[in-house]
DNA sequence: TGATATTGCTCAGTATGCTGACTATCAGTA
DNA sequence: TACTGATAGTCAGCATACTGAGCAATATCA
């Protein structure tokens, strides 16, 4: 019998839940309440503004039912506006506040921090590796999950 | 600003999240409905009779709130017991039914085939490399969730 | 022994993620 | 233009994960 780590399933469940508990602790330590989840769709919708749910969806590789949450958790804090399409009545175009702006700024350190510590028992070489590799099985895995990695349509 | 590509804990949430597509798709292609957290419980249960609930939670790394749920399920499947322990009345002992072990039994090479998948961008090598990768990683930032790993005091 | 600390488990509440279903709207075509 | 299919968003329901609180039982130590 295999022993747990010598499964690729585990080992990734193991260290995305380390990765969100050091990134929890360090923004928390920083003065902020925001989670990973939050944090990502909250800087696409900043580098993308005005874009749509299923767009900002598809940009971070969340599920459709999942961002109704998160948008709603993020303009609930004043971070985020959710506004009716001109263009597309069902569609609603999201943008980021003065508030969700200064948020990121700030957090950005605790953010950065939070990635350094999650990597700390690698050499930096081996960060990259990990990097790399983690970015390659994901490319060849992007379709297998119902929120596959979209590129926006512009 | 970096992309997400350059966040492990981005790249660590979407690894996951294919990884428990890949596990799902296959164990129910199998004909059996049970989820990467169940199995690796009731495996886990197994390998281990008559351990308690804060056991099995350190073998596996889940949050003891976390697991009170999970065998909740594993038990109203019929796939394992849990009967209060002679030796500590504050404790519950957990064992495997011969359902459990059939089930187990049958589901291997489906959660083979699921850990194959996951990895099929990637040489063998390089599959290896990512599983080392993660386990140093994992090893460094045990100490950093609320559920570490624990070995069993035997 | 008696007070205190610790431990095993559960529960309420919150936040992802998913399945599947539904409404409203849009787009393509006969 | 009327029909058909696709799309944007939401909702209900389920399964992890976590925080924090609480209860019962055990362990420890003055």
């Amino acid at each position: 019998m295999k022993d747990n780590n010598d499964m690729p399933g585990h080992l990734a469940r193991r260290f995305q839940q380390i990765a969100v508990a050091v990134f929890l602790a360090e923004v928390e330590d920083a003065g902020f309440d925001l989670t990973p989840v939050q944090y990502a769709a909250l800087a696409t919708i900043k580098a993308n503004p005005g874009l749509d749910q299923v767009t900002l969806a598809g940009l971070i590789a969340y599920d459709r039912t999942t961002i109704t949450g998160v948008i709603d958790r993020l303009v609930q804090k004043g971070l985020a506006e959710r506004r009716p399409s001109s263009r597309d009545r069902r569609a609603r175009e999201l943008e980021i506040t003065g508030e969700g702006r200064r948020t990121l700024r700030k957090i950005t350190p605790a953010v950065e921090s939070a990635q350094r510590i999650m990597l700390r028992g690698l050499s930096a070489k081996e960060g990259e590796e990990l990097m790399r590799l983690l970015r390659k099985a994901i490319a060849a895995g992007n379709e297998l999950s119902r929120a596959p990695l979209r590129d926006a349509q512009v």
